[in-house]
DNA sequence: CTTCATGCAAACCGTTTGCAAAGGC
DNA sequence: GCCTTTGCAAACGGTTTGCATGAAG
């Protein structure tokens, strides 16, 4: 699953939609790109080379990636959001959290919710646009150990 | 669907780990109960009657009933979790959330997900104990309507 | 040169916590 | 009467915001 360019093409879809390209911009949706699971706010101000970003410009830049649909926003029951490159920049997927150690999987599955979607708007009237699917269970490795923290 | 006494089981089940039924547990078990969709703390609060309970109370009930697995604590992402009777003491359903109102209908639909938890185990070595599924859309009403807020 | 984005610090808001008083059992 | 639970108020932590400065185009 290789990431071919997604950075540039970010940066492109920012231009188009009369953004400026701004060093902190730049350097957190590298960040994003990098990542090989959803990161905190506090993880992508961590992982900024050179703080070429206040805390709350990650803020301001996050969400304003948010609303134009290049991220998405996740939350797995820590108090704090963490956040992805939506499925116009990356495959679609789901997780699987650990509830001993914390770690976050990504599940690629093909999704079987198409039909379930398809009846929920035959049954109920709701006309689905997406969906939040998310497995908690214990890792392989915390299955293993057995008394992982 | 009819909920049967919930309350008192819900009741009887803290009696039996040894903690003490007061006003404000009782009341709160009763608001959740009562509600046909997951509640914030600040809705349980306001539901009370005649304020028997302090809002740090309800906060305190809500995360104990959370730990003793009566309560799933959910996300919808609004910053305040909701709050809604575990698959121990309610059916197991998904819920359906309006991006254009932010109502919350209940999904009962015949769970498919057993065999994907099957697949991950085998593939990932990862143990699914339970899954969060969250469909967001528009509602019939507001996809009716059109333009709603 | 104009406009938008940033940095800094203060404000915000949902949630948690310490402690003395109250209420189950 | 003992011990847990409550109410109150203060603290906490993630997130947002106002405003003057600075950088992109």
């Amino acid at each position: 699953m290789v990431k071919i360019n997604v950075c540039a093409q970010v940066e492109e879809f920012l231009k188009t939609q009369q953004y400026k390209l701004t060093t902190p911009r730049r350097e957190i949706i590298r960040v994003l790109n990098d990542a090989p699971k959803p990161l905190s706010i506090q993880e992508i101000y961590q992982q900024l080379n050179e703080r070429p970003a206040d805390l709350a410009s990650v803020y301001r830049t996050v969400n304003l990636l948010c609303e134009l649909g290049v991220l998405l926003k996740l939350e797995f029951h820590e108090k704090r959001y963490r956040y992805e490159l939506s499925e116009a920049f990356s495959p679609h997927h789901h997780h699987a959290i650990c509830r001993k150690c914390g770690a976050i999987e990504n599940i690629f599955d093909e999704c079987i919710l198409q039909t379930v979607e398809e009846r929920i708007k035959r049954q109920a009237g709701f006309h689905v646009e997406s969906h939040i699917l998310e497995f908690y269970g214990v890792c392989e490795e915390c299955a293993s150990h057995s008394a992982a923290q």
